[in-house]
DNA sequence: CATAAAAAATACTGATTAGTATGAAAAAGC
DNA sequence: GCTTTTTCATACTAATCAGTATTTTTTATG
């Protein structure tokens, strides 16, 4: 990688962990220079303003990163109803880099940026339904070998699994404690195995 | 009421509506007096600090609305199940305050607020639990009454309700379309139709 | 009405913000 | 090696921020 395709990629790292500990909007621009020793010149280089800054951590980071941990394993997944537990739990309590009290990075960015601006929106759109739609097509191959009931509508268990993982982030959040999620989780399972 | 304790009043309830639409932070008290039409002397007469008047939003709006449209129908519940979908339901698609593209205003507080302001979710915290409690103890009853599975546990159930509903505010956020919420809806009736 | 206290108005401060102007160093192309 | 382009460094600006100092007006109380 050239020197200055690093500097780009050092400045999307870590402003992506300080956004998502301390949120976009309280992250200035002077503070991601100082913890990456990088100049102003060579920030004003690389991202013509903060927010093009913001979503090309959305596109460079956040998007890769989604794609590798979940996208390709539910696509590769047989048994839909265990894998779904799985990546919620694994996310809850085993990602080595999300914690309790910062919450899911994405949901943080939806919240804060919309509904003001489009271009976070979009971007941030696109991501989730990547998502949502590979849960549903997970759904389906479910659905086709047995392992799921034919009355199950995909999209809307898909919104629902999603939907409860963001809110429980929030209560994460909130708590500042783990134990919310193992309750969580049980109530999950509880709700999965309604859908065998 | 003196005319003090209204313009108390009137900034707090501006306030509020400014910071549901915009968030916490991004709201500056220049704009708040600029559209009370209240002077800066006044504001800080009323409130030492921005952070003061945040704290006495949650308590002297975000409660009483609360207390008053959650957990005293909530209380005086025949049927669980039918209530909490109802309660929902309500706040999702009928609420004239709520709007889709802004969420949940307790939990974009939440979101944006914690885990940095202990005060915020201190005051954040008694409130959602204050619901959260209200919700177990109207399964327990619903247990009691039959209409519930004996086998339920109620604080699960009650995360379980509550995550979702933040979580689905977070989608309506981000698609700025409440047929997100229709399709949340019809999953969630599954959902509290599996508790009997 | 007189006085004291409460409530509000005005003008300011220092810090921080995103972004810019300009020039210097480093790298690439020939 | 020379030139051009890329990449980065420094110093600045204008706007905005939360909060303060001081004074004036309004209200309550005798």
């Amino acid at each position: 990688m050239s020197k200055a395709a690093n500097t780009r990629l050092t400045i999307l790292q870590k402003a992506f962990e300080l956004i998502y500990t301390k949120g976009y909007q309280t992250t200035s621009i002077d503070e991601i220079i100082a913890t990456t020793q990088v100049t102003k010149g060579a920030f004003y280089y690389h991202f013509k303003t903060k927010d093009e800054m913001g979503i090309a951590i959305i596109e460079e980071i956040l998007k890769p990163t989604m794609q590798e941990h979940f996208i390709q394993p539910t696509e590769a997944s047989q048994n839909p109803i265990e894998d779904f537990y799985n990546m919620i739990s694994y996310l809850l309590l085993e990602d080595p880099f999300l914690q309790v009290k910062y919450g899911c990075p994405v949901g943080n960015l939806t919240q804060e940026m919309t509904p003001w601006n489009n271009k976070f929106s979009e971007a941030l759109t696109e991501l989730v339904n990547l998502w949502k739609e590979t849960i549903i097509n997970s759904i389906e191959k479910g659905k086709e070998s047995g392992l799921i009931r034919k009355d199950v509508v995909g999209e809307q268990v898909a919104f629902f699994i999603l939907s409860g993982y963001w809110g429980i982030r929030n209560f994460g959040k909130l708590q500042n404690d783990n134990s919310v999620y193992l309750v969580y989780l049980k109530e999950l399972r509880s709700y999965l195995d309604n859908l065998k």
